[in-house]
DNA sequence: TTAGGTAGTGTAAGCGCTCTCACTAAACGT
DNA sequence: ACGTTTAGTGAGAGCGCTTACACTACCTAA
């Protein structure tokens, strides 16, 4: 089933087909009549990789997130979906679970299929990647990692700085011993959001930190508390890499019986909706995920076709929420 | 940058690049090596398009869902990439968000890009596509809607016997007043799934419900709970038509000071992750999504070369599971 | 010695499209 | 009457691969 069968149902050439098919005006009506009429007939759809090889172009573009899971990528995956279909763009997903190889494999993939554009969310990084991409000449996005280049935009979030903002808002509560759960992310900026804390910490000489990682998942932040509170270790504050752990970490304490607030203090990150919605409302930094989507969308799509860049690298200052889940530390501790 | 250039450097043919791309294990040693290293060195990465188109084969299975935000839906999602991944095979994800125009956009991409396998987890359907389907000789899974064709596979839940399962706890806890909370998914399953619970209630005379519907998200289920408690009714248990819902639910109910079991009971449905990471844990139904994911796969790629099947329709029956969200109808209710 | 493998490689015909260019016929201006 | 423009269509070259087939060495057996 292709062309070449609808032209010769339609009385017409292949060529006349495909300029019905990609909306020519130049067709006649009537032309025009006969060859949709064939094409519903026999139920033609056009191949898509004829399509786009013959053309040069595949008018989609390619997200890569470390866990779709988490609804902090979902929320950008759908924004950027959204965007690019109003721009007449179709969107491929890849997932990475945060494994830098398969990073590789997704961006090979995507290249692969000539992407018009690329968004990487991810934490993870291979540093032969920025090579590939560099001179695959696609317009790239990363959001979190990576490092601005001729056809590379990086979007950060000024991570160091939310960080403060939940840690000096706990010390203003008089919370002195804190813990911090974050997730496996062995590479890239989670060791930066770890280093985050422990400067944000360090800033205060009072102040006190443990760490605990696990999986970016529910189960995962649940785990990470019962490792952190495991050794002896008493805080009264757990600060968490994300809303979800931080949900995780709920339930692990639920389950102790300690209280929140009450007794501890948690605070979450991302301000994802799930925030809301569990108990206690976490309280939380907001990331401003559908503008992250709009700029991405901005970026790839403008950078179509010229290469001219506005800004190579574009900085978030995040914003702190405040809700049930902190409060001051109980007496005598 | 193409394979002729890689042929080029490497001083042999286009088809022993080829050759060396798939792995054909007729390739002289060192002549793999000329090519591999030319391959390296001008960052070649094949067209998978053209690939595709030449070799008329796709190596690639797509997946439709109604919304990848409910972790019902994603969790399949997973399952399938993984079992799709060992197999070699690539995935490819769309969105419906519920709509059935958005259905047949995607079902139409998926016949576009020749896909080796198409599974449809969706609740809304549109009429035209079956056919569609059929004469596009893929082989299709259908979860929840459709029916079986020559190469159209369904898998379903026995949403009925789930529901009944729900009501009569409920009904043994002593309730009598019920709700249910459904999601906007006008044609499909949800109808038999309201029908479901019509049933259900009507098969014991001393009960009686209302229902309310919103979007199928967390909001969506706190909108329905308040539309539900808006005009006088008073419940003592609120059926929820999945679990992502029902914690939406719990949200508007601690808004209004309701507790949960003491005062009204609510069920989930689903059994995903959060329905035990919420508080209070919800009593739910479990899906097998993993179990589904796998068959979906199975069915996909073993069909993929013969046109044989094992099962035109494969039904699920679904599991109680009791958790902290329900308890005895409230003293004087 | 020669016929017949076999291993390794090259040639070239597609795959199903898009798009440039050439062409025809009708409409126009002078 | 004639050239000139314009609208509509067709022919055919490519897009970057895969793969059937052809071919060249070299080896083996009778």
């Amino acid at each position: 089933m292709n062309l070449e069968q609808v032209a010769r149902r339609a009385k017409v050439s292949t060529a006349t087909v495909s300029r019905v098919l990609n909306n020519a005006s130049v067709v006649k009506g009537s032309t025009r009549a006969r060859v949709v009429k064939a094409i519903e007939e026999l139920k033609y759809h056009p191949n898509l990789h004829a399509r786009s090889l013959a053309g040069g172009k595949s008018r989609t573009i390619g997200v890569i997130a470390s866990n779709m899971e988490n609804p902090f990528f979902f929320d950008i995956y759908r924004t950027i979906e959204s965007d690019a279909h109003t721009r007449g763009y179709e969107v491929m997903m890849a997932n990475t679970d945060y494994r830098p190889e398969q990073l590789v494999t997704s961006v090979r993939l995507m290249i692969g299929r000539r992407v018009a554009g690329l968004a990487a969310i991810v934490s993870e990084m291979a540093p032969e990647l920025m090579d590939e991409l560099n001179d695959s000449r696609i317009p790239v996005v990363f959001y979190d990692v990576g490092t601005p280049r001729g056809n590379v935009t990086n979007i950060r979030v000024n991570y160091r700085r939310g960080i403060e903002k939940v840690v000096d808002y706990l010390y203003s509560l008089g919370h002195r011993r804190l813990g911090f759960i974050g997730h496996h992310a062995i590479l890239g900026p989670i060791n930066e959001r770890m280093k985050a804390v422990m400067d944000a910490v360090a800033r205060i000489p009072s102040l006190e930190v443990r760490m605990a990682a696990d999986a970016d998942t529910l189960e995962g932040g649940r785990q990470a508390a019962r490792q952190l509170l495991s050794n002896g270790y008493e805080p009264t504050a757990i600060i968490c890499v994300n809303d979800v752990t931080a949900v995780g970490v709920l339930r692990e304490l639920r389950e102790r019986g300690i209280r929140v607030p009450q007794d501890m203090s948690v605070t979450g990150f991302d301000n994802v909706k799930l925030s809301e919605f569990c108990y206690p409302a976490l309280t939380t930094v907001h990331i401003p995920r559908e503008q992250i989507g709009h700029i991405i969308c901005e970026s790839l799509m403008s950078k179509a076709g010229k290469s001219a860049v506005a800004e190579a690298e574009i900085v978030i200052d995040p914003e702190f929420v405040l809700r049930d889940s902190t409060g001051p530390v109980p007496p005598g501790k």
